[in-house]
DNA sequence: GCAGTCACGC
DNA sequence: GACGTACGTGACTGCA
């Protein structure tokens, strides 16, 4: 590998380091030092945390420089801030020489200056040169083996600028720079640059023309008359101004870069100079630092090898003295999925501090067992029950007296993040950083559901029973901030309940018809294949037109259609742009057309016709309970939650779900506004609330306000602009973000959001404290306590802020409409089970149940689910159900 | 395997 | 002047 060599920009680094200290502040609530201390933060992490130079250096300015001597005014606006910088100059060099770096200042030299030439003398030496700077002049020295750490302004990332990265970002190449600041002038360093010529005219001169001396040479060619004027007036000055910008390369240096060699940081010393500066995000970096690296420390380890090995007839026994407790166990299975289910066995860890493991061989359980897991008073706990269930139904035993989920307290407890893998949850909870877990041959750790038999072994089981052991651990601290945070209640009484939910509307599952699907595939491919051929036709070409890269190619370079929108890698194909595209090239539209087709083939009809049971003839969607941010539910394998609904296509999928049977019809329950309603109740405003509690169209109701008209002379038009304005609320508006929802102009679109808050003024002061009470808070909340930790409302990153007043907005309304239907569904499933109701909960879409119920009874279950949703929760509005019912998921029909 | 883009739902 | 609507899952491409 080749050798590096590190140099810090001192002067732009000090500059950063004085206004840190000047306003204390060192880092933002994430712990991320910003732009101040980035040099700084950028550089000890490649000290301490990723890897180390071969060569350190630290450039300085000492006193004034005779480059710029030419230039009067500068000494004037110069030498009072490198009077301030000389207090801190002996702490700037102090702490680089505490990290190992030789801090190099030639008096009458800029450290540009001491920089250029230790890199050429680096580079020609083949070292490869990492310069952190904050300044841009230092451009000019990129090159083979020359990079830069730059800093965007106000953003902590770091950004590596190459000459590479330097032509794509800024056009130029480095040899051009000095004659890019020549002509564009700057203010900061006093060079006045040619009037008239800013950063966009100064680019495309040097672009066409190269160099300074090219363009004056050939003045005559530039167009704009008042251009050339300008330029010709400062024929005489621009040579004297790219003598200011250069940056020299050959200055007499007292040392050569061998002189350079890192020596390694003392650690006690660096420590010592963060405390006394209180940089306490260096100090903790550095003391982890020294925990991982340092002194070998014993890395925590927690495995449990004291266990009985049990039998089923010891089972009884050794669980009758653990019956006033919970028990903790854990399954170990070859395989546990919806088809299949093999256990190896399972382990127990009881209250009283017994643990044992019972092997399981055969096809079923010991009725022991069978007994006691089924036994709602035999209190449980375990972690992701629904799982535990899964393997148990293939056994015919239904898990009973699950007293508490480790996962879903966990979910809980993050807050917002999705829940932890055991293992993390171990290692954040208990501090535990490594527990035995079953290793594949990549040594990657396998699920303790699905050991294979080659991998099960005795470390298997040893796992198993420090799992258990460790659930009853966790378990009490779990618990304990459940009731400190509130969320008990929650936890209890709705997300605890509704696992046996979920695993039954898992285990049900949803018919679909195979011929249909079969039909539909055929129809779709058929369009599919003329759309191909029509559309290389058009191209007069074949290419990939799933692809955007080649797609973008076609459009943009040989049709030459305008690219509207760019991406990060190319020209953006997505919907919008196509759709604004369609009218200029018959290609545009068979394009979308290609996309909504292969979408829905692959996505849907594929899909599906390979998840059909074809036992069952059924497909088993599996929910998750524990990954959203909000609360939500999410459906995986397929995801049912996402099936089209809005065209013609997507009804067409949907029609390929069907009851049971002939006897069966589906019936359909949904909240209607429920977010809105919501609001209207957290945010407590009159008008909103007189809104709902008269049962108004509330679209209709915000385009009257908002756009001042009576109620009845509300047109479809602006009924939508008033639905894209209460979805923007919701969402988290700004003007930008609704012109491009509603097609008005930006001025416009600010204009609906002011007359909306002007009208619903309960909903602007509502959503301006909770935003408040966020950020003193560090986290919102829902209607039932459920929590969102949000660090970042405090962050200095305008883009990480605004994001995260965003989503302190929406999680409050999103939560609590996910509290309220989750609890309606443990309400409905109840009401259900007690009117023994033939009615079975397939399907949850958000503010949707699905159920599919004998034809007779239809009427009353829909009626048992609309009482029970409507009643769910009283909140300041009423909450409002549709139905519908029919003979598929495509066509229902109101009732 | 992973990131990027796109598209479907609420 | 930054930045530009919440929450998901999944298919596909293209690069490593």
């Amino acid at each position: 590998m080749q050798d590096t060599m590190l140099i810090i920009d001192g002067l732009s680094l000090a500059h950063r380091a004085f206004h840190a200290l000047k306003e204390q502040a060192f880092q933002t609530s994430d712990g991320v030092p910003t732009g101040a201390l980035y040099g700084v933060a950028m550089m000890v992490s490649r000290l301490l945390e990723e890897e180390n130079p071969d060569y350190f250096m630290v450039a300085f300015d000492l006193g004034r420089t005779f480059r710029h001597e030419s230039y009067d005014d500068y000494k004037a606006t110069r030498l009072p801030m490198e009077e301030q910088f000389k207090e801190q100059l002996p702490l700037i060099k102090e702490f680089f020489h505490l990290l190992g770096a030789h801090v190099i200042g030639v008096e009458g030299y800029e450290a540009d200056d001491v920089i250029g030439t230790m890199t050429t003398l680096a580079r020609n030496q083949g070292l490869q040169v990492d310069i952190y700077s904050g300044d841009k002049d230092l451009f000019q020295l990129l090159g083979p083996g020359v990079r830069i750490f730059y800093p965007k302004r106000g953003v902590t990332e770091k950004q590596i600028v190459t000459a590479e990265t330097m032509k794509e970002d800024y056009g130029l190449a480095p040899e051009q720079w000095a004659d890019y600041k020549a002509l564009r002038g700057d203010p900061s360093d006093n060079i006045p640059g040619v009037k008239g010529v800013g950063e966009k005219t100064a680019t495309r001169l040097l672009q066409r023309f190269h160099s300074l001396e090219q363009l004056l040479a050939r003045l005559e060619e530039v167009e704009k008359d008042r251009i050339r004027a300008q330029l010709s007036s400062h024929a005489q000055l621009i040579p004297e101004y790219k003598k200011l910008t250069t940056i020299l390369r050959d200055i007499p240096l007292p040392v050569a870069p061998d002189d350079c060699r890192w020596t390694r940081p003392d650690h006690q010393a660096l420590a010592e100079f963060f405390r006394k500066m209180e940089f306490k995000t260096l100090l903790s970096r550095l003391e982890k630092k020294a925990v991982t690296t340092g002194p070998v420390v014993e890395t925590r380890k927690f495995v449990v090898t004291d266990y009985t090995l049990l039998t089923a007839d010891d089972l009884p026994a050794f669980l009758e003295g653990a019956s006033e407790q919970v028990v903790a166990f854990q399954f170990l299975a070859e395989e546990c999925n919806w088809a299949q289910g093999k256990a190896w066995g399972v382990a127990f860890s009881t209250g009283t501090g017994k643990n044992g493991f019972l092997s399981l061989t055969a096809t079923c359980l010991p009725e022991s067992l069978s007994r006691w897991l089924s036994d709602p008073e035999a209190k449980k706990i375990c972690y992701d029950a629904k799982t535990q269930m899964t393997l148990l139904s293939h056994y015919g035993v239904e898990l009973g007296g699950v007293d508490f989920d480790l996962l879903l307290a966990a979910y809980l407890c993050r807050g917002g993040e999705k829940a932890l893998d055991f293992a993390g949850l171990v290692r954040e909870v208990l501090g535990i950083e490594e527990i035995p877990q079953v290793k594949d041959r990549r040594g990657k750790p396998v699920d303790l559901l699905g050991v294979k038999p080659d991998l099960f072994s005795e470390e298997g089981v040893t796992s198993g029973v420090t799992r258990a052991v460790l659930i009853n651990k966790l378990h009490v601290p779990l618990r304990e901030e459940l009731v400190r945070t509130g969320m008990d209640k929650l936890f209890f009484e709705i997300e605890l309940p509704l696992v046996k939910i979920l695993f039954a509307m898992e285990q049900k599952g949803i018919r679909v018809s195979p011929l249909r699907l079969g039909k539909l595939r055929e129809g779709f491919l058929r369009r599919i294949r003329d759309l191909e051929s029509e559309i290389y036709e058009l191209a007069g070409e074949e290419f990939n037109i799933s692809s955007p890269k080649q797609l973008g190619v076609v459009l943009f370079e040989r049709l030459k259609l305008p690219p509207l929108k760019k991406t990060k890698t190319g020209y953006s194909t997505d919907a919008g742009v196509l759709e604004e595209l369609s009218g200029r090239h018959p290609l545009v539209r068979k394009v979308l057309d290609y996309r909504t087709l292969t979408k829905l083939n692959s996505t849907y009809v594929e899909a599906l016709l390979g998840l059909i049971r074809p036992e069952t003839g059924r497909v088993h969607t599996t929910f998750q309970q524990a990954v959203t941010a909000t609360g939500r539910l999410s459906s995986t394998d397929p995801n049912l939650q996402n099936i089209p609904v809005h065209s013609e296509e997507g009804l067409e999928i949907r029609r390929c779900f069907i009851p049971d049977s002939e006897d069966r019809v589906f019936v359909s329950a949904d909240y209607s506004q429920i977010e809105l309603r919501v609001m209207a109740h957290l945010s407590g405003d009159e008008r909103l609330i007189t809104a709902f509690l008269q049962d108004e169209d509330v679209h209709q109701r915000t385009a009257a306000e908002i756009f001042n008209v009576p109620l009845n002379e509300v047109t479809p038009e602006l009924r939508g602009h008033a639905k894209a304005v209460n979805f923007g609320i919701i969402y988290g508006i700004s003007g930008f973000g609704l012109a491009k929802g509603t097609g008005v102009s930006r001025k416009v679109a600010d204009e609906f959001i002011a007359a909306y808050f002007a009208r619903y003024s309960g909903v602007q002061a509502y959503l301006e404290e909770l935003i408040n009470r966020a950020r003193e808070a560090g986290f919102v909340t829902t209607i039932f306590n459920r929590r969102r930790y949000l660090g970042d409302l405090r962050s200095r990153n305008f883009q990480k802020r605004s994001y995260a007043e965003r989503i302190a907005r929406n999680t409050p309304i999103q939560g609590s409409a996910a509290d309220l239907i989750k609890l309606a569904m443990v309400r409905v499933a109840d009401r259900l089970r007690r009117e023994k109701a033939p009615a079975d909960l397939l399907l949850q879409v958000h503010d949707d149940l699905l159920v599919e119920t004998d034809r007779a009874t239809a009427k009353e279950v829909a009626l048992i689910l609309k009482e029970e949703m409507e009643a769910v929760f009283s909140l300041s509005v009423p909450l409002r159900v549709d139905l519908r019912a029919g003979d598929n998921w495509g066509d229902l029909k109101k009732i």
